[in-house]
DNA sequence: ACAGGCGGCTAATTCGAATTAGCCAAAGTA
DNA sequence: TACTTTGGCTAATTCGAATTAGCCGCCTGT
């Protein structure tokens, strides 16, 4: 990978660890294997490498959100797909979501990073809002109203029901950064509550 | 107040807006109306004022369990308390646990200043996850146990079934941490949940 | 009245971290 | 070939923030 990029990557990484006023310009190039003073021939300056990550993930995310809507249309016309929703696929679905977000490097390391930083501006308290609240929740939302409409879920509240899904996975996602170790945990609360969930709201009237 | 009390309070202030190292004792000593160097005739430094905010939490959280404990024992003699569990008494509980941990001066400020700092140490990480994890799920499930052994709540999981409760809890609390504008829309949202919640458990087999 | 300590201040010190200056080799290119 | 760009390095600079030194007035107890 080219220099420019890695400097990006091992930020992100010190970043998501320690924050950004407690990364040294030094412990960057360190990692990357060159002098701080190299730096500066990539970056403008330090806040120049925070604001190239902030970037990057917009970009990422424009793309992101271009495939879910693809998958959004092409998954509304066919409503077949929903009627059989079963608990496994449920399950299947949290589980999935979960481990996607928790494992993947790019959205560990930078969920990490925000939630540290959140509170030093709006924008990056908006950006933690639309990724980690607004954005599953309109997605979730959109997948379990098909579900509904489908008939394999029941309730008057859409939104509500969702948060009902969401939020304990994002409750536990949010444990997990913090302490890895209770993953097995989280992972058995998980399941619990996407079976319990199925039972509230998958029951027949 | 004490200068040296004052100097915790203000430093916690800053702690929770901008995090540690973000903060120079030079703002901290403004806040309080004195010049830098005066501070030291208070603490050792800069860390041990933060330390001294971890050992203040302690104190609190100490004498707040123990009224707590009372409480818990108390109640459990006392089953027929729970009997007649309304949803508006529900809903009171929700909302009187997500004020008072939105609103209260000491609660925000620490609960902000653990979620900037909380990937710093395992110290801070095991706070944060007994103090908005561990502690209310532990206290919550006392509660909706006893809630669910008069009857008025059914379940066979009384642990998911407090997650249920206590998630969409946090989840609301954590976004109104970061955008405090959104707090009429969760206090709605909260609402929803908790009639939701008590139709979903709440109903007779 | 006065000794001591508390808590404030200004001025000085230290020190670490960001950044800049200026050199150089390799690689591309007219 | 010779010129230029690119990206690396060491050494120097700058600067800001934590901390220390040392002074002083005030209260308190004798």
């Amino acid at each position: 990978m080219d220099t420019k990029k890695r400097i990006l990557d091992e930020a992100l990484t010190l970043f998501s660890e320690k924050g950004y006023a407690n990364v040294f310009v030094g412990d960057i190039a360190d990692r990357v294997g060159i002098k701080a003073p190299s730096l500066y021939k990539h970056y403008k300056n330090k806040r120049a490498i925070f604001d190239a990550i902030i970037d990057e993930m917009n970009q990422r995310f424009a793309e992101q959100a271009k495939s879910m809507n693809i998958n959004g249309t092409d998954a509304q016309k066919d409503s077949e797909i929903y009627k059989n929703m079963s608990e496994e696929k449920l399950l299947a679905l949290g589980r999935q979501f979960f481990l996607y977000y928790l494992h993947d490097d790019y959205n560990k390391r930078f969920r990490k990073m925000l939630t540290i930083e959140q509170f030093n501006s709006k924008d990056l308290a908006d950006i933690y809002s639309k990724l980690y609240v607004d954005d599953p929740l309109a997605y979730q939302s959109m997948l379990l109203g098909m579900v509904a409409q489908a008939g394999m879920l029941h309730t008057d509240n859409v939104n509500i029901m969702t948060l009902h899904f969401y939020a304990p996975i994002y409750f536990l996602l949010t444990m997990c950064d913090r302490d890895p170790e209770r993953e097995p945990e989280a992972l058995k609360t998980l399941d619990e509550h996407i079976k319990q969930f199925n039972r509230l709201y998958g029951r027949t009237k």
